[in-house]
DNA sequence: AGTCCCTTTCTTTTT
DNA sequence: GAAAGGGACT
């Protein structure tokens, strides 16, 4: 095929499969354009075919158009659908979430705030290790001020680019949180550390303050494009328009109705007041949608409705024969779960198991859900909650990995430092803490310090050791990549040895998870250009379990409502419909109330073909049993467009904001003897326990639900590995590793 | 001084 | 149901 004819067809490509509203706005050429649509009205899809037409149409280089998404996955997804309409050439794209744009803005200019150049990521955990030990030296006890209300604080202050001397402290609780921020601040520099707010705001700040480096980028971007725009907050805003000042071709697409987090420092006004700001800007409404029946628009269109500040919008769709919204109420929980679980094993004769999807409001909801599509040999995948990169012993392998490449990093450091135990306890930390803060130096600085100072004192040795033990590996690995160098410092650690000497049950999956983690370490390097540690503990502060999300594999998925955004599925379950926990029970203010009507919109918006909404009339939480009423949200649901089966109990149509109903743990032992599951089978129990095999082409695997086959492929590693099998009964599928069985 | 074990607390959502 | 914190034990 000639290049010319080639070229051609991609170049109408950009322009295929849109109608002409999302014509025009992929078309629009210069100044600023906003996308204000409903869900699913094809707002990412303008996005993806945009870019290709800029590149294709308009020449205009890869590198030099910035196209920002919400999530890591997102990101990658766009990047996939952009190299199907260009090629090659998608890889040169400025794609990513805007912490990874701050990021790359830093790595590139980061020392003119001065910051060290292999700075490394904080994340939560991080952070409040940090702000402990400011607090302990400011004398403030974390009873009378928990360092989690200081870490949203200070994330706050961030997002409006806020440092520590911009704040304003009315309270008491504020000045002492600015306080805290002033020396946390201090305290990652000395670190060599930057947190998920500098990411943002550090850029803007830098930019501000250097007119040749603001000269160099406020032009470096031809074109911008924002998807998800309505949960942007000040920050990000403001880079954006840093970034876009000199050509001013920023184009922004969302839904304001599916604005929810602001809890997290986004501003809604950043999308309704874009015309504003922008002067000039063209203002594209998309009202058909493509994703769902209409059953299910009316449902949510519906309870989105119910808001007195929302902006109306329309939005309508063709699909008029589906099905209608089902509506079900469960006794207790368990039963809820048992229910959907059912629905998932009629359905899937039909459809795979990969286009169903189960929403809840909080993460800890999971488990019920789990346990019963365990019990019924259903794949799933949960997505967030818990990362693999969260988990403790997971967390300890990682910290020696920074704590290599950063030899400042005291948040690693007081992670491993006695672990596993080498004597070194509090009151040794406690020392090297006021011998840092005296010196203004790290901790790990002032622990190389201590250990060799003349005049001994207790445990001097054993900080002699592990200082000596890090310098070592320090030495060994320094021309390494990252999974030579991952192995020889998790060899060296003692993690391993610790682990293997413990009997326990834990144990064994700790050093199952260990080693996964060197697994990802050899993903890693054979799968990027940078090998070193460095780059792959960055990427690792970044991913969000998100990037779990994978069609291909036949699994069911599970994920908060948060989560879901963005997403579409055949079939979704939303469970969990309660007073108190949809809205959920913390939420006192009309405002806060209003997210979480369109969270649900959110959620509900995720179904293509069928929609579930579930409730029950009992839930454990901890270990007492709340008495639950349906969600007053429903009520706004119109009766011909849902049906209703199950508990048919009160609440319906009572005020959204009424008392909370919950009772000690009143039938605790009836609830336990309902939570025996039924009893799950040797062979499960092998599969959930055993080994997880090499699973290499050519060997034989049995799976929990499709019995035994052949190995084709495998990608990844560990139990997260998605294998491709032949199944005798089934035929070709790709499988979780987690629920296989060598044999 | 360090470790072990028991109690308490957490859960709203996350880049 | 885990992880962190507090108190007793070595
Ligand atoms: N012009 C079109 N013709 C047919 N299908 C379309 C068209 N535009 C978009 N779609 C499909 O509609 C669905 C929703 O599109 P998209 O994800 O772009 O919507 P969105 O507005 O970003 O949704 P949301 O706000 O809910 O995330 C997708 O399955 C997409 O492939």
């Amino acid at each position: 095929m000639s290049g010319d004819l080639l070229t051609l067809m991609q170049g109408s490509a950009a322009l295929s499969g849109l109608n002409d509203t999302q014509r025009g706005a992929v078309l629009h050429s210069e100044g600023p354009l906003l996308v204000l649509a409903g869900a699913g009205s094809g707002k990412t899809r303008v996005i993806t075919h945009r870019i290709a037409h800029l590149v294709r149409e308009l020449q205009v280089a890869p590198w030099q158009i910035l196209a920002v998404t919400f999530s890591n996955k997102a990101a990658s997804e766009m990047r996939h659908r952009v190299g199907e309409l260009l090629g090659a050439q998608a890889a040169d794209l400025w794609l990513g979430t805007f912490h990874r744009t701050g990021l790359r803005m830093l790595r590139s200019f980061g020392q003119h705030g001065g910051l060290a150049s292999g700075f490394t990521i904080y994340d939560r955990d991080d952070q409040k290790k940090m702000l402990k030990r400011a607090m302990a030296a400011l004398n403030i006890s974390d009873q009378r001020l928990k360092p989690k209300v200081v870490a949203n604080f200070i994330d706050r202050a961030k997002n409006q680019l806020k440092g520590p001397d911009a704040v304003t402290s009315r309270d008491p609780t504020s000045a002492l949180c600015a306080q805290v921020y002033s020396r946390y601040e201090a305290d990652m520099k000395i670190a060599g550390a930057v947190d998920f707010g500098d990411l943002l705001m550090r850029p803007v700040q830098i930019l501000q303050a250097e007119p040749t480096l603001m000269q160099m980028w406020s032009g470096r971007f031809k074109y911008i494009l924002v998807d998800e725009f309505q949960d942007t907050n000040h920050a990000q805003m403001q880079l954006l328009q840093l970034l876009s000042s000199e050509h001013r071709n920023l184009c922004v697409v969302g839904d304001d109705d599916q604005s929810i987090y602001s809890w997290r420092g986004a501003d809604v006004s950043n999308i309704l007041d874009f015309p504003k700001r922008f002067e000039g800007a063209r203002v594209v409404k998309l009202e058909r949608n493509y994703r769902s029946t209409a059953q299910i628009l009316a449902a949510s269109g519906a309870i989105v409705s119910q808001n007195a500040s929302r902006h109306a919008k329309t939005l309508w769709t063709d699909q008029k024969d589906g099905s209608p919204v089902h509506l079900h109420g469960s006794n207790t929980d368990l039963d809820e779960a048992r229910w959907v679980v059912g629905r998932i094993g009629e359905a899937r004769v039909a459809e795979p198991l990969s286009e169903m999807a189960i929403f809840y409001r909080t993460n800890s909801q999971s488990r019920v859900l789990e346990d019963a599509l365990r019990s019924a040999r259903i794949p799933y995948v949960v997505i967030g909650g818990l990362r693999f990169y969260d988990r403790a012993e997971v967390k300890d392998g990682l910290g020696y990995l920074k704590l290599v490449v950063n030899p400042d990093d005291t948040a690693a450091w007081l992670r491993v430092v006695n672990t596993p135990r080498r004597g070194i306890g509090k009151k040794l930390v406690e020392r090297v803490a006021d011998f840092a803060a005296i010196k203004q130096i790290s901790m790990p600085e002032a622990a190389r310090q201590l250990s060799v100072v003349k005049e001994s004192f207790r445990g001097q040795k054993h900080l002699k050791a592990f200082t000596e033990l890090m310098a070592q590996m320090r030495a060994d690995v320094a021309t390494k990549s990252a999974d030579t160098a991952g192995v020889m410092i998790l060899r060296h650690s003692g993690l391993i040895d610790a682990l293997s000497q413990d009997p326990s049950i834990e144990a064994e999956s700790r050093l199952d998870n260990l080693n996964q983690l060197v697994s990802a370490l050899t993903d890693y390097t054979e799968n990027h250009a940078d090998t070193s540690l460095g780059g792959y503990l960055e990427q690792v502060s970044l991913v969000t379990d998100i990037d779990k999300l994978d069609k291909t594999v036949d699994a069911v998925s599970l994920m908060t409502m948060h989560a879901a955004k963005g997403l579409e599925f055949n079939q979704t379950f939303v469970c969990g419909l309660e007073r108190n926990l949809m809205p959920h029970g913390n939420i006192d203010d009309e405002a806060g109330i209003e997210e979480e009507r369109r969270l649900l919109y959110v959620a509900m918006t995720r179904a293509r073909k069928r929609m579930y909404l579930t409730y029950a009339r009992r839930r454990q939480r901890f270990n007492e049993v709340l008495t639950q009423t349906i969600s007053p949200f429903l009520a706004a649901i119109p009766r011909d467009a849902m049906v209703r089966t199950g508990q048919q109990h009160q609440g319906w149509g009572a005020p959204v904001r009424g008392p909370s109903s919950r009772k000690q743990a009143w039938a605790r032992a009836a609830q336990k003897e309902q939570k025996t599951n039924p009893p799950r089978t040797s062979e499960e129990v092998a599969i959930q326990r055993g080994p997880v095999g090499p699973f290499l082409p050519g060997s034989r695997a049995r799976h929990v639900s499709f019995g035994e086959g052949e190995v084709l492929a495998r990608e990844g590693h560990g139990k997260l590995a998605r294998v491709t099998i032949r199944f005798h009964r089934v035929g070709v599928k790709k499988v979780l590793a987690r629920f296989l069985q060598a044999l």
